[in-house]
DNA sequence: TATATAAATGTTAACGTTAACATGAATTTA
DNA sequence: TAAATTCATGTTAACGTTAACATTTATATA
């Protein structure tokens, strides 16, 4: 290993104690400005970079707090990241970022990783296929904070940063029965995760408010990847044709993105034969050939928040846990069947 | 803080010694299997998860490595970051993602926080503003490993994986010329920066090749994103009308969707008054109005072989110093006047 | 000027782990 | 059966820093 200066090398060329050296670098009172002068012109000279190993070691906290994204090129996600990052800049704290692939034995590695480094505190947008909420409650045992945002964990004690689910995909919904669909189907998330769940309530209700039958066969689960919701509209293109929905509600954009392809891919127009909305405005959604109406997440908010909660929980025992209600927009577009 | 268990707790709680634990833990031979299965038992008992932080420590080696990325909402990027984080959780490496913001200052401190968190090695991409590389070989001299990527740092003893960037920008700018295009102009990065410096090259050799006078005018610097490709486009439609250019290479395709908008706005169409191409394919290209050519670069290859270099920087002292190539693709779309 | 007070600096121990060496028990070899 | 070897376990010290307490020096007060 090359050359790492230490606060003893220091200490060492100036002739004075470690002790003096670490007060000058740390700000502290209690120093003559003229040897902090001296001890910070003398640590820069010999080119130290403050070993935040031991640093942590000693004071039991590391200035870091760690994220666990489940999708980092989902379109949503980078900008919730950008809006952390802003946050722990400004507070000077460091980040730490890991990433689920929607799996829930890599979510659970990640979040060992992030304990095991001690990070102060964890935001977490759950995985596709996280079913137990444990290793939450094992993390926060040992005295770390976790703020979800987007995909939450509820009655574990945590705060969460979320968009009113329920409500959103009840608007999307009843914007599409407006103008006259009653066939709709749903691609859903699993309903093991908050949004999954959420959003199928919120499709229910919008249906069951305006007098329509649910049909079982409408609601197929697509998860939150093109993929999914690919070969989920396939399945219901499967039904015999008299039975295909007139419109379609995604339970986010990538999986309405997968669905107008199935869509296109049998001949199929969007929105004339099959009206279909999504929910997060992706950084396509306004780009389609038929550009997708949505509910828009503002994902930069998102992030801003639950950073600054975390860092609120971290530095105040008894800041109170909450639900913190970001406000979506329902963007129309011409997918939902009506272009202005 | 809870309760944290530590490895003496354990060795407590069954009358062994700490280093029995340790030993137990860390699957270290000479040990009975009996013995490490008892430990294991009681650990995961106790709710134990190892203190990263304090084996750093005596073990001058944190099995970390650090990612700078300049703008983590440039779906390049994103992308980069998964094949990495495939790498290193192969690897059993822990990855820390930073975020300059294009910005030199925030990457050196981006860099020193990596540095103080002693990561093993560094993989960056550097910032749009970022002008002296004396931040980067001091991060060597201290035994850190350096690996570049797409915007690269060269003799100075870090490795590099890039695509090759002059040849990729020759060939692009001479796909235009055999539409019969004279009237080129470039947007282009800060020559400060590996790919800015390198595309310019390949552009004015293009040009050069084919006997086109080069016009000073039409080269303007738009740096990599949006908002200067849509001024720097701003900046040449200023020009009178009869000197306009009838093809733009742009030195990324963020650039480029700046400059169409600025194109568009002043009533004019893409591809058919003034073609454009750009570079890197990013998620949107083929989305655009008129989809765009661009030069693809593989960037979870990328992210993925410069993973696989660092760690073997770190794993082998005597790993060679090189430049990795990784293969780029010509996209041809619409945008640049041909559509088949 | 002696004393009280404040400011600057120093000393010791601790954070939680593992490397390196030391010991003791069990097994093999001559 | 004694000596040599192997294997399992234990002890000590170190990683680089800072918290907590201790001491010295400078300054203010009576």
């Amino acid at each position: 290993m090359g050359h790492r200066i230490t606060v003893k090398q220091i200490a060492d060329e100036l002739g004075v104690s470690m002790m003096t050296v670490s007060r000058a670098l740390n700000d502290s009172p209690n120093i003559e400005a003229k040897t902090r002068e001296k001890v910070l012109a003398t640590a820069k000279k010999m080119g130290y970079i403050q070993n935040h190993i031991a640093r942590s070691l000693v004071q039991r906290k590391t200035n870091t707090i760690g994220v666990v994204v489940p999708e980092i090129t989902h379109s949503f996600f980078p900008e919730v990241i950008r809006g952390v990052e802003e946050v722990t800049y400004a507070n000077n704290y460091q980040l730490i970022l890991t990433h689920s692939a929607e799996n829930a034995k890599r979510e659970i590695n990640a979040i060992d990783t992030l304990a095991s480094k001690r990070v102060d505190g964890i935001l977490i947008s759950t995985a596709e296929s996280a079913k137990s909420s444990k290793k939450y409650k094992q993390i926060m045992e040992m005295g770390m904070y976790i703020v979800f945002f987007d995909r939450c964990v509820h009655n574990i004690g945590a705060s969460c940063v979320r968009i009113e689910d329920e409500k959103s995909s009840y608007k999307i919904t009843e914007h599409l029965i407006s103008y006259g669909y009653t066939k709709i189907a749903h691609l859903s998330g699993p309903t093991s995760v908050s949004i999954g769940q959420t959003r199928l309530n919120g499709f229910k209700k919008a249906l069951k408010k305006n007098n329509i039958d649910l049909n079982k066969k409408y609601i197929v689960e697509s998860g939150f990847h093109e993929d999914g919701g690919y070969s989920a509209m396939k399945k219901i293109l499967d039904l015999p044709k008299k039975e295909w929905p007139r419109a379609i509600v995604a339970v986010n954009d990538p999986a309405a993105f997968g669905a107008m392809k199935a869509i296109l891919e049998v001949g199929l127009k969007v929105p004339e034969d099959i009206a279909i909305v999504g929910f997060s405005d992706d950084i396509r959604s306004e780009l389609m050939p038929a550009p997708l109406t949505t509910m828009r997440q503002p994902a930069y908010q998102i992030g801003k928040k639950a950073a600054e909660k975390l860092i609120k929980h971290i530095q105040n025992k008894d800041e109170i846990v909450e639900d913190i209600i970001i406000d979506s927009e329902l963007i129309i577009r011409k997918s939902c069947g009506i272009y202005k």
